[in-house]
RNA sequence: GCCAAGGUAGCUUAGCGGCGAAGCGGUGGACUGCAGAUCCAUUACACGGGAGUUCAAAUCUCUCCCUUGGCUCCA
């Protein structure tokens, strides 16, 4: 049983999808004007795990997200660089795709871009229209927030706390808190609406989209921390009003920030690491560590310092991982006399570390119980002789754990055994030159001999 | 002002009513020709301050202090 904790009730609930074991997440995806930060990069790693492990647990998971592809920052970045606006949201949304990758993260079913759902979009403010939540002024298309009573619910807000504006509210609204849901422009880029030229606001791709591959209701609904007010609240609103149907959404999942210095990394106060420059510093896995090492609700703090950490941490299970693996490749017997024994220690590692996932994707605890684990195998390996079936268990409850937590040990051995060919080659020809240095002819001549029949010719002037 | 998150050993974090936690780091030891890995021990009076509830509180209540965020675009 998966508890998550939901932002809606403030409490951990026992998840229980709509529809069988099929499980419909939507995570609020980037605003493509510019290189994603590892702020983002928290967000979705921390949702891939939660897919990650949705789906280990059973369930059908159809994980979408979506691109906002069209946007004021994305026209002005354009504008200062000349380019044109799609072209560079285009630019962008494929950086984010590779820098995705690069994390690891690759359970996103399927990616929706804005621009392309402009007729849903259209469709749902036409029905929000004629239900007379929405209005239409001469600058666009606005919710009106007084016709929604409990609004304000996801952040536990009231309309009339909502008076404290630090810009001039556009004086066409009603009410200075209602929400534009499309813009009248008569510069590009821009659609064609029963309002005139113009571009959709930033809530209504969400629930358009979201209506149309899921429909007016569905499980679960992840974004940050920053992202509650106003954006979901909004997004509650269009859905909830334009069909009637409540709740949207079952479980509202948020992630707490990556700070820096304990200020949020974010893009306005430019104190940010994109993913790229990271990546050229430290692997990708060491990152992810980093990341789960902390609950996703938590406030992350990111350091070079902390970065190391992390390093050495998982080290120390790709260690283990090697000492299983070199076991595996020694002459040991099938089955052993101390077969229960190891038995006991991982169904216990096992199920604990299955506990504290299904316990709101408790992943620094699931961790935890993983060192726990390696520490008395390798203490029982010392004085217990282990058998070939124990160490298979053992491997075998090692690759569900890197499956769910999105490690790769298998590729980690691989890669440094990768490219090193070379650097090997140069220790040994450093070596020797120290050989001759000291006139060792006897071994500096091997070197060379060994290596010619490898068809390595060394020639020395 | 209003809402929210957080303050746990040197560092990063779990725990959130009752057996003094995990990793990193430090120190000593075992094992090693040396180093590494591993193991053992140890280091840590651990729970922001104060008051209260309770047989029992890091964990519940109240209050105060500090940090950060949201109320404007933001993962």
């Amino acid at each position: 049983m998966i508890k998550i904790y939901n932002t809606l009730s403030r409490s951990k609930e026992t998840l229980k999808p709509l529809k069988g074991n099929r499980v419909k997440l939507f995570v609020c995806g980037p605003t493509v004007y510019d290189n994603s930060h590892i702020g983002h990069a928290r967000t979705y790693i921390s949702f891939d795990v939660i897919a990650r492990y949705l789906k280990y647990h059973g369930y059908s998971v159809f994980y979408l997200q979506n691109i906002t592809d069209i946007d004021d920052k994305i026209i002005k970045r354009a504008k200062n660089t000349g380019t044109d606006p799609l072209n560079l949201a285009r630019e962008f949304e494929a950086e984010y795709l590779k820098d995705m990758k690069a994390l690891g993260v690759e359970n996103v079913n399927l990616y929706a871009r804005a621009t392309e759902h402009i007729k849903e979009i259209i469709a749902q403010i036409e029905t929000l229209l004629d239900k007379g939540f929405v209005y239409e002024t001469e600058s666009g298309v606005y919710f009106d927030i007084s016709k929604c009573p409990d609004f304000g619910k996801l952040s536990n807000r009231k309309i009339h706390d909502l008076n404290v504006h630090r810009i001039t509210p556009n004086t066409d609204k009603r009410n200075p808190e209602d929400f534009a849901l499309w813009k009248k422009k008569d510069e590009e880029p821009f659609w064609d609406s029963p309002w005139g030229l113009g571009r959709p606001g930033w809530h209504i791709e969400d629930t358009a989209i979201t209506e149309e591959y899921f429909g007016s209701q569905y499980d679960i609904h992840g974004g940050g921390l920053d992202l509650i007010f106003p954006h979901h609240e909004a997004e509650i609103a269009q859905m909830e009003s334009s069909s009637g149907l409540k709740p949207m959404v079952r479980y509202w999942m948020h992630t707490g920030f990556l700070n820096v210095k304990g200020e949020k990394m974010s893009k306005s106060l430019g104190n940010f690491i994109t993913i790229k420059e990271l990546l050229k510093e430290y692997p990708a896995e060491v990152f992810r560590f980093f990341v789960l090492s902390t609950h996703y609700r938590s406030p992350i703090d990111f350091s070079q310092e902390i970065l190391k950490q992390s390093q050495n941490s998982l080290k120390r299970i790709y260690k283990f991982y090697e000492t299983i693996n070199e076991l595996l490749n020694e002459d040991i017997p099938k089955n052993g006399e101390n077969d229960s024994l190891y038995g006991e220690l991982l169904e216990d590692a096992r199920s604990k570390f299955l506990e504290a996932m299904d316990n709101d994707f408790n992943t620094p605890d699931a961790l935890s119980i993983l060192f726990d684990f390696v520490r008395e195998t390798n203490r029982m390996l010392k004085e217990k002789e282990i058998s070939e079936e124990s160490l298979n268990n053992i491997m075998s409850f090692l690759k569900e754990v890197e499956k769910i937590l999105g490690f790769n040990f298998t590729a980690r051995s691989k890669k440094s055994h990768e490219h090193l060919e070379g650097e090997l080659i140069d220790i040994l020809i450093d070596v020797r030159a120290k050989l001759r240095e000291r006139k060792n002819w006897e071994l500096s001549d091997e070197i060379r001999s060994r290596l010619r029949d490898l068809d390595i010719n060394l020639e020395d002037k």
